[in-house]
This record gives structure tokens, C-alpha cells and sequence, in this order.
DNA sequence: TAGTGGCT
DNA sequence: TAAG
């Protein structure tokens, strides 16, 4: 795989892990498409501010698509096939989200990933998400992969224990982070966003988060 | 297992 | 900023 090893040279694939690394600007030809999508899946299902078992509303809005869809309410988080805000089964994943999601996997050493959920959050300034793990998949042999599209952001990248000091990965508009393997269960959030609008999207940061859930 | 991507 |  010459083209890897040339990725890296170029400062194209940084690693944050044995098995975790950021392609930088991955997405960027496919943004556009990336975000006009986005605005389609939210037609049919509406970002909203899900609210944590302890009670606590989330600051980051989240909507999904794919053949399941991520959920929290007062009695935990879980994946669920309908929306329950609107009754009605998620979007179906658009074909440039899927196509996107299987090239950054095989891009970062997973052949073969093929996502039947994908959550999109949506951080305005001054939201946040904290640290936490991506540990309701049914199995986690398949990758994590998260798409930046819009303003920058502070990705945290920490251990297994939620007391491992997490690496600040500055993350902008196109790059694409995978992370499985041994590092799959690793802590990770988000920064408080700062306001620096974006030329395409504003003052907003649209994350896709890709994964094998069922 | 409980409890939980937030809070103090 | 760390920890529960």
C-alpha cells in the first residue's frame, strides 16, 4: 500500500493511536455533497437536544440516519430502527455518506466497513460533548469514523480509563478520524466551540459519526 | 453490572 | 484541571 506510506510522509494521515489516526481533509471534495445531505436527513428527521439519563439536556444537537439510529433519554442510551421524536424509521444513508465512510476505513487499514448508522451532531459555539466511550454497538470489531465538515474544533483523544489524560487533536473542516481495533474503546469528546464562522457553514460544526452498530 | 456522551 |  505505497499510497499510505505516502499519505504519511505528506502529513496527510497522522496517527493518534496504534490504530487510530486523522486523514486530513479527507472529505473536503466531498463536502458540499456532505452537507446538502445533511440538510435533506434533517428535513425528514429534525436535530434535536437529547436528554441524558442523569437528566441533563446536551448542548450538541443530534439527528441520525442509516437503518438505526442513536438514542438517549431517562432510561439510558440505545439504538433504536424509529425515530422516536417523529415515529417514522430514520432517513436511509445517503450514498455519499456510506461511500465516504468505507474509503476513510479502508484509508486508515479497515476493509471493509460498512455502517448501518451514522449520527450527526451539530455543534453551535460554546456547545461541547464529553468525554465518554462509543460502547452500545452490538461488537466492536468494526471502526469508529468521524467527519468534520464547518468550524474547527478540539477533538479529545483519550485511554481506555476515563482518567487517562486525553491528546487535544485540532480537527477542521474535511478531516476525517478512524479509530478501531485496540483503540476502539478509547475516551474521547469535544471542546467547548469557539465562534469562528465558517466560509460554507456558518457559525456551526457538523460531525458525522459513522459506526457498526448492529 | 449499572449507569451513561454531563455535572460539580 | 482531575476525578468521581
Amino acid at each position: 500500500m505505497p499510497d499510505l506510506f505516502a499519505a504519511i510522509d505528506e502529513g496527510r494521515i497522522e496517527a493518534i493511536g496504534p490504530r487510530a489516526c486523522v486523514l486530513r481533509g479527507f472529505a473536503l471534495a466531498q463536502a458540499d455533497a456532505l452537507a446538502a445531505a445533511v440538510v435533506d436527513v434533517a428535513r425528514a428527521a429534525p436535530f434535536r437536544h437529547l436528554v441524558t439519563p442523569g437528566g441533563y439536556t446536551m448542548s450538541v444537537a443530534m439527528t441520525n440516519c442509516g437503518a438505526l439510529g442513536w438514542i438517549a433519554d431517562r432510561r439510558g442510551y440505545r439504538y433504536a430502527a424509529v425515530d422516536p421524536q417523529t415515529g417514522r424509521p430514520w432517513p436511509a444513508m445517503p450514498p455519499v455518506f456510506a461511500h465516504l465512510a468505507g474509503t476513510a476505513a479502508a484509508a486508515a487499514g479497515f476493509a471493509g466497513f460498512a455502517p448501518d448508522a451514522c449520527l450527526i451532531n451539530r455543534y453551535q459555539p460554546g456547545t461541547r460533548l464529553s468525554l465518554h466511550q462509543d460502547r452500545d454497538e452490538r461488537d466492536y470489531a468494526a471502526p469508529i469514523v468521524s467527519v468534520s465538515l464547518g468550524m474547527d474544533a478540539v477533538f479529545l483523544f483519550g485511554g481506555l480509563a476515563r482518567s487517562d489524560t486525553p491528546a487535544k487533536v485540532p480537527l477542521r473542516h474535511g478531516d476525517v478520524v478512524v479509530w478501531g481495533g485496540e483503540d476502539r474503546l478509547r475516551f474521547h469528546g469535544v471542546l467547548p466551540l469557539r465562534d469562528d464562522p465558517h466560509p460554507q457553514l456558518g457559525s456551526q460544526r457538523i460531525n458525522l459519526t459513522f459506526r457498526k452498530a448492529a
